[in-house]
DNA sequence: CCATGTAACACTCAAATGTATGCTATAGTC
DNA sequence: GACTATAGCATACATTTGAGTGTTACATGG
């Protein structure tokens, strides 16, 4: 029957498989098969295997949605982060379980469940670039390194400051001069995690003209 | 058998399916049995039922590995785009073929190939919260709105400005007070990209302290 | 004590899904 | 033309995996 072009079939059945893992739904033979038009299951297979001896799929032997990015491959460390849309009192799990949505993150070897994303409130840091309505990605940890922007919860409300361990206590450092520090004692205040990446979506709106 | 407090299993359930489903990998009614230490692969299923009644995962109805997290399956799409390292003179295609890396984006409707990022160097705009090392993501269009933070090349080099048309010239202006405007004629202007999007990545480093 | 609900087990069945065997056709190479 | 490699098809088989039936045990409230 019909025949195309050498690779040029692989290389869509490979962007269709990349797609599917990156929205973290692995397909199945047969979905490769019917999104490519196959006819034949054994078709898909044959593009899937030579994928894999190329090294640029990885295949869990049997099975179901077995197929992985090789470690090397692009996009092979992304996971998702549930972006909170805020942190009421000591309820961090349970704020996880109804997120706004997901953001994708190269997991630099942070685990998937350590992760998530809030949007911040407030101009308290806007010396260090992180401005009102950027997203924070979070990285889930009890402690933190003098210096390192945290979100931190010091009473009911939570906030994204720079972390400054002062002795028995801790001082919570905005970054804008309008603002003041937050000194507790170390006991009064629970990291919740600390900020890895700061984004910042600009999709419609642009800069105001001065 | 032995039991275990009341919903106190479940909530492990719960966290080991996330966790994999945020990975990329969704786990099999066994593999849960299994994760959790369950001799029956009934007492999985049954946890994972309960899950769906609560709401609290979406099953879907005999595909394998079907669990999804309520509310992201369709809409978590990811698209890679391609880190360029620089912009050489009049080979944005070129620079695309042999990128630094690729960086996992949310698609807001925008095509895969029509995305790319570029490092910010350079202080000239800071004051719209870019700073040197930032990332940007950028969407390929010709054109640029009034305000729009663009990626734009005047002779040789490409740099990031915000976009201000005048008349038959352009002005790219920076967002720095210490910068001076580029003005130069339109057709001197060749518009790469709109920028869609900002990241700033603080794995390591801190904020140096004051 | 008994009814009720939850947690867990053992086993079975059926659908989804990966794997294999064998064949046809087109394109390129010697 | 013969040889080889790739693309594709049709069908069958085996494993993985989701789903169903029934039972036991341990709490808790009336």
């Amino acid at each position: 029957m019909g025949r195309t072009p050498a690779g040029e079939t692989r290389e869509k059945v490979l962007v269709f498989v990349r797609d599917r893992l990156l929205s973290g739904q692995p397909p199945t033979v047969r979905e490769v098969q019917e999104a490519l038009g196959f006819r034949a299951v054994r078709t898909a297979r044959q593009h899937l295997e030579r994928l894999v001896e190329d090294g640029r799929l990885v295949a869990g032997r049997g099975r179901a949605r077995g197929y992985r990015l090789p470690g090397s491959a692009p996009g092979a460390r992304t996971v998702l982060a549930p972006l909170l849309g805020r942190v009421p009192a000591g309820a961090l799990d349970e704020a996880i379980e109804d997120p706004d949505g997901y953001l994708p993150v190269a997991a630099r070897g942070a685990a998937a469940g350590g992760l998530f994303a809030l949007r911040v409130r407030g101009e308290s840091m806007t010396g260090a670039g992180i401005l009102p309505g950027d997203l924070v990605i979070v990285r889930r940890q009890p402690t933190a390194a003098n210096g390192d922007v945290v979100v931190a919860r010091a009473g009911d409300e939570a906030t994204v400051k720079t972390f400054r361990p002062r002795g028995r206590q801790v001082e919570l450092r905005p970054e804008n001069p309008a603002f003041e520090p937050i000194v507790l004692d170390a006991g009064d205040v629970v990291i919740l995690g600390k900020v890895i990446e700061v984004r910042r979506i600009l999709d419609g709106r642009g800069v105001p003209d001065a």
